[in-house]
DNA sequence: GTGTTTGCAAAGTGTTTGCAATTTA
DNA sequence: TAAATTGCAAACACTTTGCAAACAC
């Protein structure tokens, strides 16, 4: 594995330790265009790929991801988590039969007039799935 | 109970037999205003209420409840489904702390410009998430 | 070496299911 | 009485956790 990959700093500069699993999954994560995909996917994919690595450490590998912003988690299903590689605002497509995202770019749509928060809270974000 | 309540109508007209379950689960669903419910939670209010009713009869009569149009479920967290029983069209701020969910109306935002479904798929139902 | 990370297996949580007993029409 | 509904407990799918072994620095 070269040492100074992009994902190798991506990690260095999240503060992550880049370990063997580490890389691994963030390679198959980063450097493959924007992706969304579940635990159990990608999984799979490293497996499929020979990366030995457990589930667990994939679920735990999400998560830090996700907190050191890396990733961002996307709610659509409710028995699934997503994981988007595209961290910027930005909004989704659910295609309901197969369980696949698609980005629609946060310039594409034309939101406004969204009536303030509730008493006492600030608007953390905003999510807008089309569900086809 | 009275044979000819609202919700009596009410599970008729949906082709739904009005067992003394539906009937106890519709009154607390209906006849409190709008309502996000998860089934955690519908339950332990029925038992508070005297209703004897197993957890697995409140989760079957979410589904038929919504899949007779009588309540919508709504996605916001990727651990439990809630049910509104405000089934036009309108979106939501999810106070993540709490978990409670509050309606925004249709008509209180805007929102226009949305890209095309992708080839051969059509829009069945735009969802906005507002976090707070 | 020391502290961090990993893998495993076990536990946890929300949800669904099979089936006998009960209820409704 | 025939068909639909319920409750229970077991099964499920996804996710998290505890802890000893392995690894990074």
């Amino acid at each position: 594995m070269r040492p100074f990959s992009k994902v190798f700093e991506r990690l260095k500069s999240a503060g992550l330790r880049p370990t063997r699993q580490r890389l691994a999954l963030g390679k198959l994560l980063f450097e493959n265009g924007d992706r969304h995909l579940t635990a159990e996917k990608l999984h799979t994919e490293a497996l499929n790929e020979e990366i030995r690595v457990s589930l667990a450490t994939v679920y735990n590998t999400l998560h830090q991801f996700t907190e050191a912003g890396l990733l961002r988690e996307i709610v659509v299903d409710s028995s699934r988590s997503y994981f988007d590689t595209n961290t910027t605002n930005h909004h989704h497509f659910f295609i309901e039969e197969t369980g696949d995202l698609h980005d629609i770019p946060a310039d594409q749509v034309n939101l406004s007039d969204l009536p303030p928060a509730p008493e006492g809270r600030e608007i953390k974000r905003v999510d807008i799935v089309v569900r086809v």
